[in-house]
RNA sequence: GCGGAUGUGGUGGAAUUGGUAGACACGCUAGCCUUAGGAGCUAGUGCCCUCUGGGCGUGAAGGUUCAAGUCCUUUCAUCCGCACCA
């Protein structure tokens, strides 16, 4: 009998499966069809750590039961290769993006195939492949041909360690949320998306898709819509109402308590506001304000700081002289970068109040003192005509109002921003643009696309602002394709964002010269069926991969409006002391050593899988895999004795009923499991199942031969998914044909899983005093009789009467005692 | 401040959704066995006590119920996301 060695086993499977491509998903197949997406990986010079080793285990068991269920499964892989980690990469290992992404994508390959995943590997690609990025071009000039991809000069976050722009999105806690550096405002001109357009789409779209409700209501937190009204204030020497100062208010009933407003220091109408006495400390205030970084604004406790404008409006409901102010509590990207104050009902404003002894006037009665900041609903009052209505009926109240004097319109507001999608570097899919001085930004025309990244010699970041790309002048100068004319192509290229924005559908069809994807192909692949991912994507790449379908979608260039039926996001693992892998602590847990080590990838697949519930960030135990080989050698032996020749028969019929009652309940309880994507408890049902199995083989010794046949080829089946290779390995040994990946999944029955006999639980006034076995289903009487009579239970019952007998069929009596 | 979670043995975690708390593992203890290994097997392992029995026990405090880890109220702690968003 040969040992279990997972290096004997693993490596000759992987060979198999490759050569028989057994895992192709295959277009237009009559099955049902499957995707199962999983986050393709950005292949960093450290290759795969244990977060990637967790997502595609759990992808690759799910797509294995898919499989085994007779789906048509498309479980794909492919790179997502441009972007900055790769080029400070090949900065500081003095080689070439190019170079440095071969590099990387071929360690983690063959990282990913000694895992067994079984991905269809003819399907996969990687973004910086120009038969891969000329589609990404192509499909931003759809944006742009459609007004959504625009050119604006704007304030952007700027890394300066990385010397590049970045969305809001890449910005925590003012800081590049991938180098940590603290980020400055520049002003610079950008390519932008209207994300903001979609901005109801995509919350509109998050109430047909399954996701969970903390990655929803992120999403739904992070577009941020509120409604409200804009009233426009006027100067109070604007006597021809020339120039309006408009505000945005989530509280149009307390319009009556504006007593003041402000502007933002970035407020257009900042300098024609401002009065000549009061330039100078306009100016100094500005000027300050810019030069503070989000962090120290934020570090400041929020201290309310402002200057006065010596100017004043009216408001236009009271008629009172109103003075205008500027603060930068007020900001300046949000709704109209003014505000109407109102003291009395914001406690920002009260602060703002209090601090430069500004008037405060209450319309709002409630049940919070008259000398206090309130902003709960209530009464109206100092409101002329809307005294005594109730607040939460003066909001349209008033919006009508304002919007019949003209003054003012409902208006819904979004905390969404759009899209920067330039950044100065070279390690990126090329905008297609071309400048013309007589035609401005002109598409390039798809037949000269992809508009290729050049070979450079220098790929540095500059400090200026400027893309490498821009030295480089025989590339940027071209000609425009409107007329002709000597043009510039544009140097600037998409952030690494663009090419995962869509690159599930390249799946379907990976090598189309023509199109993106057939649209009969799309077609049948249709939405991705589970899309398994990291949390830390929310409002990144969810959102904007969600951007890009929904446009397409209305592009009619997909079938469906969401990209992703369901979505889950997979837990983080941490360090074995509860704190987070990284290089400089020196934690990090390698897979491959893992593997080499001589546990084998059916090992860590089956330690992955029963670490934790899936979506739970927990520490990594070293000594989980140990535990988890030693349960394959179990399977491995019994399955080696059970082949034994000489061992056959016929077995006791009680034996070989709990054999089969056993299996059955391993089909019932591993399926669901896997299902309800509780994997750690369908590692626990097989290891039950397992341990059931040898204390019946001490009693049985597999005399019942077709009960074993059935629970060991069982057996091998609800394994196969976790750990495939020692799987298809016991299962050839067996004399089965074919893969067991391709086998069909075991079914149960549910008749046979129910016990004749049943434990029933005796309480005594609701303390466990014992436990009587039963027929199931036998009558109430019989059971309480029996109950009684229990010699524990008798014992408490001797000296007092029953009360009352509580029982619940097949499960408990208890009695309660007076 | 807003939004979302999570608190169960020495550790990771189970618990049929109100019905035997601690499944399954890791670790530990004792014993057995062996071509001494990263083995294997058997037994034990929530805490406490006057130990063939009994008491206590799911962050804390109340409550509902014959019965609460599970439901309700209050509270504490930790984690994640957003954050002067008018």
């Amino acid at each position: 009998m040969k040992r279990y060695n997972p290096k004997d086993i693993e490596p000759k499977w992987q060979r198999t499966w490759a050569e028989q491509n057994l895992y192709a998903a295959i277009d237009f197949d009559s099955r049902p069809k499957y995707v199962m997406l999983t986050e393709f990986p950005y292949p960093s010079g450290d290759g795969l750590h244990m977060g990637h080793i967790r997502e595609y285990t759990y992808g690759d068991i799910l797509a294995r039961l898919k499989r085994m269920e007779g789906n048509n499964v498309l479980y794909p892989m492919g790179y997502d290769a441009f972007g900055l980690p790769t080029e400070n990469y090949a900065i500081k290992h003095r080689i070439s993006p190019q170079a440095a992404t071969e590099r990387n994508i071929n360690t983690f390959q063959s990282q990913l195939e000694s895992m067994g995943y079984g991905i269809d590997w003819m399907r996969s690609f990687r973004t910086t492949d120009p038969a891969y990025y000329r589609w990404t071009q192509w499909l931003f000039l759809q944006f742009f041909k459609e007004g959504l991809a625009y050119q604006a000069e704007v304030a952007i976050n700027w890394c300066p360690h990385c010397k590049t722009g970045l969305s809001n999105e890449e910005v925590i806690n003012g800081r590049h949320e991938r180098c940590d550096t603290l980020v400055e405002k520049r002003l610079l001109k950008q390519w932008l998306l209207k994300i903001t357009q979609y901005a109801e789409c995509l919350l509109e779209g998050l109430k047909h898709v399954d996701y969970p409700h903390r990655i929803a209501d992120q999403q739904v937190n992070w577009i941020g819509r509120s409604e409200g009204a804009e009233i426009n204030f006027y100067d109070i020497n604007d006597e021809q109402k020339k120039q309006p100062i408009t505000v945005f208010t989530t509280r149009p009933d307390t319009l009556f308590g504006a007593t003041f407003l402000v502007l933002a220091p970035e407020h257009p109408l900042v300098s024609s506001v401002t009065r000549i006495n009061h330039k100078d400390t306009v100016n100094a205030y500005i000027k300050q304000a810019q030069s503070k970084t989000e962090i120290e604004r934020q570090s400041e406790e929020r201290d309310k700081t402002g200057v006065f404008t010596g100017s004043y409006a009216v408001n236009p409901v009271t008629s009172e002289k109103i003075p205008i102010w500027i603060a930068d509590y007020v900001l300046g990207g949000y709704g109209t970068g003014a505000i109407m104050a109102v003291p009395a009902h914001d406690e920002r404003d009260w602060e703002f109040a209090n601090k430069h002894r500004l008037p405060i006037t209450r319309v709002i009665k409630n049940d919070d003192p008259d000398d206090m900041c309130t902003t709960k609903p209530g009464v109206m009052m100092n409101s002329g005509n809307f005294n005594g209505m109730k607040s939460a009926e003066a909001i349209p109240a008033i919006i009508s109002l304002v919007e019949k004097e003209g003054f003012g319109s409902k208006k819904v507001q979004y905390k969404l921003r759009d899209w920067i999608f330039s950044r100065q570097h070279y390690w990126g899919e090329p905008i297609p643009i071309i400048h013309c001085p007589d035609h401005g930004a002109v598409a390039v025309p798809y037949n000269q696309l992809p508009v290729e990244l050049p070979e450079v010699a220098h790929y540095e970041p500059t400090d200026t602002g400027e893309s490498p790309l821009s030295a480089i002048s025989d590339w940027v100068n071209t000609s425009c394709p409107e007329c002709g004319g000597p043009a510039k192509r544009e140097t600037d290229t998409m952030p690494n964002w663009a090419g995962s924005s869509w690159y599930y559908l390249r799946y379907y069809d990976p090598r189309n010269d023509q199109e993106f994807a057939d649209p009969k192909k799309l077609e049948y692949w249709g939405e991705v069926d589970l899309y398994l991912g990291g949390m830390e994507h929310t409002t990144l790449h969810l959102l904007y991969s969600r951007f890009w379908h929904q446009f397409l979608y209305n592009q009619k260039l997909v079938p469906s409006p969401e990209p992703y039926a369901a979505r889950r996001g997979q837990g983080i693992i941490l360090a074995a002391d509860g704190s987070k892998m990284s290089k400089s602590k020196g934690n990090v847990v390698n897979p491959s050593d893992i593997i080499d080590s001589g546990y084998g990838a059916d090992a860590l697949r089956l330690a992955i899988a029963f670490l934790a519930p899936y979506d739970q960030t927990t520490p990594w135990s070293p000594e989980s895999v140990a535990g988890t080989h030693r349960f394959l050698q179990r399977v491995w032996v019994l399955t080696q004795e059970s082949l034994d020749p000489s061992k056959q028969g016929l077995g006791e019929q009680a034996l070989e009923d709990k054999i089969r009652r056993a299996t059955h309940r391993a089909i019932k309880n591993v399926t669901e499991d896997i299902n309800h994507l509780n994997f750690n408890t369908a590692v626990s049902a097989l290891m039950e199942f397992v341990n059931e199995l040898y204390k019946l083989k001490e009693q049985d010794h597999f005399a019942n031969r077709l009960a074993w046949n059935f629970a060991i080829t069982k057996l091998l089946q609800l394994i196969a998914p976790f750990a495939p290779h020692i799987a298809e390995e016991l299962w050839s040994q067996s004399g089965n044909q074919g893969s067991i990946h391709t086998s069909q999944w075991p079914e149960y029955d549910n008749d046979l899983l129910i016990e004749g006999v049943v434990t029933v639980v005796v309480q005594v006034n609701g303390k466990l005093r014992g436990t009587i076995e039963v027929k199931r289903d036998m009558p109430e009487a019989e059971v309480v009789a029996q109950a009684k009579v229990q010699p524990r239970v008798a014992a408490y019952l001797k000296d007092h009467a029953i009360n009352k007998a509580v029982y619940v069929k097949n499960r408990l009596v208890n009695f309660v005692l007076s």
